[in-house]
Parts: C-alpha cells; sequence; structure tokens
DNA sequence: CCGTGTGAAATATTTCACAGCC
DNA sequence: GGCTGTGAAATATTTCACACGG
C-alpha cells in the first residue's frame, strides 16, 4: 500500500548483505550459493550410478564449471576432500544439502494456475529436494476446484481469497509467483502480509517488498534477450578465430555414469 | 559423439570472452547485459503511460537498481541523457532495444510440448520483443499434430524428427529446451548440429556444447535452493537488526504510470 | 605422487563522489 | 540547481600456482 518499501531484485539484494565476514566464520559467497545445488544434483547422478569417489577435475567437468572455481567452492563449506584421492561422493552430497537446508522440508505455495502453474506442479524433483507443495492458487472460477498433481499427491487449486488461508495452514516458507504482471505486486504483497519471505517470480514485472524478504526472478523475455545480444554480436563481427577456451571435457566414465 | 566439446553453462561461458576491450570501444559487460531487458521493458510501460521523461534515480527506482549501477550501465551503450533532465524514455527504449538486437526478428524453437512448452507457447512478451516461435517439436505421439497458440498465430506440434527441417525452414537462431532432463543433451546435440548456436534450457541438466554455442538456464531447483539456504540462514541467526539497506523507493507518479 | 585447500594475483562489478553541462 | 557521465575506490569473484597431507 504506501510507498515504504525498497525495490529488490533477484541479484540485487539478498537478505542484509553478502559475505562481509560479519561474525564468526563462514560467509559463503552469493556466487558459490548459486552452483551448490548443481553440484548437489551432479552428486546424486554419481551416486545413483554407484559412483562413490569423485576428484574436483572430474565433478567439475560434469558440472560444467573450472575445477580450481570448484575446489574454492567447496572450500567455503568445509575440508571435506582427501587429498591425493578426491571427494567421497554420498558424504559431500549429503554436506552441501546440509549447507543449502535442503535437511527440513519447505512448503510452497504457487499462485496461478495457468500452464506454468500446472508444469510447477508437475515439476519431480521438487519433493526429492525436500520442497513441497502446500498450496496452489487462482483467481479464475474455471480452474478453481480442478485436481492437479500425482494420484498420490493430489493438489486442489484454490480460490484466491484462501492464500492467506493455505500459507498459515500449509506453514509455507516460499511463495512461487506464476501469474500475469499485472497481478504480481498484489499477490507479492499478500504472500508478504501471510508471512512468506522467500518469493520465486515468474512474471515478467519487478516486485516491490519490505526490508527482510528475498525476491529471486525467473524471467523468459530477459533470458531470450541475453541471448539475442550475443547472437546479433556474433553476426556483427565475423573476424578473429583465435581461440581462448578451457578445453574441459566429462570423461567417459563420469559421462556414462550420468547419463545412464 | 566424441568428447571434444566443452561443458559450458549461463554464466560461466559468453561467447568468446566478456570484456576484455579487444578493438573497438564498446564492450558491455555481462552484468549490464543482463539488466538491459529489465530497463526496457520498464521504459516500455513508461512510455505507454505518456511519461516522456525519466532521472536515473527514478528508472533506477522503477528497475529496482541503484542510480549509480544505472547510470553506469546506460554510459556503457553511449550519452543518450541531458544532464539536468534526465532520459527521454522513447529514446532510450531505441537505443536500448538496437543494442540488444531486438530491431531484429529471432526465430525461436521449442523442444517439448509438456506444460512448460505449452506456458513458453502462450507467453505473450514473446511477440512484442521481436521473438517469433518458429516451430514447436514433441516426442509423444499423442500431443504431435495438435494446435496450440492464438487464433492467429497458431503453432502446430510437429514430431521430433522433423527438428532438423524446423530449423532449417525456419531460419531458428534459438532454441529453447523444455524436455525432460534425460532428453536434454540428445536434443541440444540435434539443435546445435542443426545451426542452432543460442539454447535456452529448462531442463534440470548441464549441457555440453561446441565452442561458439551460448548455453544459458533456467532451473526452478536450483532457484528454490537458494531460496532455501537464506531462509535457512535468517532462522538459524536472529540476532543484529542493525539496518543497512539502500532505503530507494518507487516514486508515486512513476509507481501508477507502471501499475495502470 | 596426486589432488585438495588456499594465499595471492588477476578480473569483474558495484559504489562513491564530483566535475561538467544543460 | 539538478542530473548525467565517469574516474577512482571498494567489493566480489575467478584464476593461478603451489604448499601440504594421505
Amino acid at each position: 500500500m504506501s510507498a515504504a518499501r525498497s525495490v529488490r531484485t533477484a541479484a540485487s539484494a539478498a537478505v542484509g548483505g553478502s559475505n562481509r565476514g560479519r561474525d564468526g566464520a563462514r560467509e559463503i559467497p552469493d556466487a558459490t550459493i548459486a552452483r551448490l545445488p548443481v553440484y548437489h544434483r551432479v552428486l546424486g547422478q554419481l551416486a545413483e550410478s554407484g559412483v562413490t569417489t569423485v576428484s574436483s577435475e572430474e565433478l567439475a567437468a560434469a558440472c560444467g564449471v573450472s575445477s580450481a572455481k570448484l575446489r574454492k567452492d567447496l572450500s567455503h563449506l568445509g575440508s571435506y576432500g582427501t587429498r591425493g584421492v578426491g571427494y567421497d561422493v554420498r558424504f559431500l552430497a549429503y554436506q552441501i544439502s546440509r549447507e543449502l537446508g535442503l535437511s527440513q522440508p519447505w512448503g510452497v505455495v504457487i499462485v496461478g494456475a495457468g500452464n506454468l502453474g500446472h508444469a510447477l506442479v508437475a515439476y519431480r524433483g521438487f519433493a526429492s529436494r525436500g520442497f513441497a507443495v502446500v498450496g496452489l492458487l487462482d483467481s479464475h472460477p474455471d480452474v478453481v476446484g480442478r485436481t492437479l498433481g500425482s494420484a498420490d499427491s493430489p493438489i486442489v487449486v484454490r480460490p484466491m481469497h484462501e492464500l492467506e488461508a493455505v500459507v498459515a495452514d500449509g506453514g509455507a516458507h516460499i511463495g512461487v509467483i506464476a501469474t500475469p504482471a499485472d497481478a504480481a505486486q498484489d499477490v507479492c504483497d499478500r504472500l508478504v502480509a501471510a508471512g512468506v519471505r522467500s518469493i520465486l517470480n515468474f512474471a515478467p514485472a519487478v516486485l516491490s517488498v519490505p526490508e527482510g524478504v528475498e525476491v529471486r526472478k525467473v524471467d523468459l523475455a530477459v533470458e531470450l534477450q541475453i541471448l539475442a545480444f550475443h547472437e546479433q554480436r556474433r553476426n556483427d563481427e565475423p573476424p578473429e578465430s583465435a581461440e581462448r577456451e578451457i578445453p574441459s571435457f566429462v570423461p567417459e566414465s563420469l559421462g556414462e555414469a550420468i547419463n545412464a
């Protein structure tokens, strides 16, 4: 309602500040945090394939990063590797999941049951990472009342006015906005008023939230435009074929393990 | 096919390198490029509302960034503002669109016609930014042949084996992967073989591509895990309420203009 | 040996603060 | 007087390269 809230966007503001080592020891850089989920997923795939140990070189290649970056990232969590050997796949996966807070379940409320909302509800890998959809809301009378999701965990679309109740009853921690852009700020305000402090916004709109609330955004149009920019650049300047590139590659063994 | 391709991910690698001023003048930082689409969208909204001029302070607030950052970003494009006055909304929007390559149309091929694929096809703001869906493919017999999209620009789901033909005939520049993770690398390889050098990947998988191909990824699970991390942090350490925050806000006038 | 963990150097990005121009 | 454009300082992130431990 009032203007007494600040505008915050994805990368711009984390909770209070990033990593000016405040009190204790570990202040993990944002850039590292953003990569941990990928490391975690790949480690899970390796574990499933029976791989028990990986070197930073191998894991880095499988994750699409440099080994130096991977080691530096992991060093922020602690010393979980063994020199001369590498990392124990399961142990490292566990440490990362703990750091990310995946060991406890997080309730997610999804607002907007259009195509995107459907896609989100259908997303496997939700539950597997400790996220549970505790509510799905939409304002359109035609979809309210419908049941989505798998047979074993059905989700009924609730009317918008139940948002506050759904958040409270479900103990939701994270709100996902999958509405048209013009509804996004209202939905955001209501989520925040209901106590949600972490929001993932798919609507192409800049959201204003009070301090202490984190918003991350996923914007298709933005991604396409970034690609278009580079595409244009490539076409503009065809000169110079000099190469500078880290010719990393996925080792046979791991490649197969992951595609298995 | 072979292992002679490097692994690249979203932020990791641009086309050749970022902004080591090679030849001419303008090397725009990646971080700036990533924000230009937002500036562009907001400027468009302002223009529609009849606003003709904005100061960096106002525009920055509406975009959720600091004014210093906005000015620095814009300075990479040229000197398009007027000291003591601000920026001409339409002129600046045009300059940004030109820089992003939005003045020419880009063909987009979407692979995967599940819920996400549907959502992407339905996405308005696709066409408005110069992107045109020139093809939609899926491997599932049940969806192949169906017609999606609006009445005035219908899109028929084509079978996967037509991928190469669709890319060639439609002159597609950008490929969007909206398939399950286990199909992503195959689809990616075929897109690249067909000549696509810009890929947007929604599948939770690390893609390997040859040099010269750019991949950007959008990963729901990653975003949720980042939010979960911060959420956990907030709960772990309730101490210290000292504030450090840029108390920016959206001015009445602009706020209304944008929500109009 | 081999591969991790890490200081130190190199880059990239953000913020400051103010000169310059309308 | 007000606001842009921008060097210079402060931060953040990545890369290097090597000491150290199993």
